[in-house]
DNA sequence: GCAAACGCTCAGGCGAAGCTGAGCTGAGGT
DNA sequence: ACCTCAGCTCAGCTTCGCCTGAGCGTTTGC
């Protein structure tokens, strides 16, 4: 899961978003650093070098558009990813270059991190990050977007699939119901933890019906997915 | 179990908690600074720079979420464990980031403490503080809410678990009942002692039937976790 | 040696936590 | 316009953990 070596920088002007961002992906282990306006963005792209920039499209000066330009003009080409509003403005997210990608907003963290691995991923061919995450016989590959259970392929929903990867990059470590909220379901999302229980139920129907059970709940704790120990 | 070097700040305006949750932090190692109120509260944050900030979000003057946005947009960000009503307003408790966490009032100390002691652990990287105790073969690991005995895997309840935790940080030390029902228990507990012996006789049977023992009666004084002498 | 205090264990009631089927809603496709 | 499907909520039912109290054993003090 840790990535060493990888240095991200974060352009978002509201502060929620940003500190919500730098501090998970600090978290997954990136190095990160955060700018508020494309001005400072653009300086501390040259003096920093990231590898991956995370760009908000509204930004107070420059259009996010504009950064990524400024971005490509300085030699070294920066892969971009860009945030922006569900609101139609989407259809503006044109001219993304190779290795570009975007998200919208409202996001969840698993999108984000999702997004950040596979630009990595094709960027650097980097092999430290594997795109297919295995727990027994339990296969997903985020890349294919496509999960087996002992090698029969199986149809997931979107929601299912964040969670169950979710859960299979944190396998065997365990996760509250809180925590499961925050990453897979988009930060605005206002309802109750009843739902992750709806999804897990989902996913155990689909991937998890026979021995051996992957996906253990912790009564008051959590969930964990783990393969059974001896 | 002790913490060199990491300075908090309490906030909660009820004078009783305040008081013991600075008490028992102080006696783990901490240093400890309180306030009563949010104004307070940032005022202080910025002349003392404390690690973690233990944030009641009732408060009398700032909504504890305002108050965490103040500290956030002070430049460094300090990592956050919100104190919370169980009375629903803990839905509310969302886009934490990472390094924040939170507790449900009422709480037991161990749960408190347990919580910042992840909480430093994930944004110092601090290795200082090992997740996983260890007292002859047993081993608990903190993270992933996982106990074996002689490498065979125990399942405990949420209680057992923070009692067993208990023993293991203070292992050696004798603790009496009175000091495990205020620090395992929740603060506003009412019963007797005689849930106490429940338990350590749950513990026992999980954890705890075959040589060598871990868990000794000091009658009339309590009990000690300790793997035997020579 | 006896009584009182202390500790251990078990059974059972109670309430909370978790599971899942049913159903509503809105988006997208036919 | 209709159908399908994903997301979410809700309510009932089940399971499980928590605590209490009683009975019994063990130790201590008189």
């Amino acid at each position: 899961m840790t990535v060493p070596e990888a240095r991200l920088l974060v352009v978002d002007d509201e502060p929620n978003i940003r500190e919500l961002l730098s501090a998970s992906l600090r978290f997954s282990g990136f190095e990160v650093l955060a700018a508020c306006d494309g001005r400072e963005a653009v300086q501390l792209a040259e003096r920093m070098r990231p590898d991956l920039v995370v760009l908000d499209v509204m930004l107070p000066d420059l259009d996010g558009f504009a950064v990524a330009e400024r971005l490509r003009s300085t030699g070294r080409r920066v892969p971009v990813l860009f945030l922006t509003a569900r609101d139609g403005t989407d259809d503006k997210v044109q001219g993304l270059g190779l290795g570009d990608d975007y998200v919208t907003k409202p996001f969840s963290l698993e999108e984000v991190l999702a997004r950040i691995r596979a630009v990595l991923r094709r960027t650097r061919g980097d092999m430290e990050l594997p795109s297919r995450l295995q727990v027994a016989d339990l296969v997903l590959d985020e890349d294919a977007h496509h999960v087996t259970r002992a090698g029969k392929s199986v149809r997931l929903s979107p929601t299912e699939f964040k969670l169950l990867q979710y859960f299979m990059i944190n396998a065997g470590r365990v996760l509250s119901k809180a925590q499961i909220l925050d990453h897979v379901w988009n930060y605005d999302f206002g309802g109750d933890a009843g739902v992750v229980e709806s999804y897990v139920s989902y996913l155990r129907r689909k991937i998890d019906k026979d021995e051996p059970r992957l996906i253990h709940t912790l009564r008051g704790v959590g969930y964990v997915l783990r393969a059974p120990r001896q």
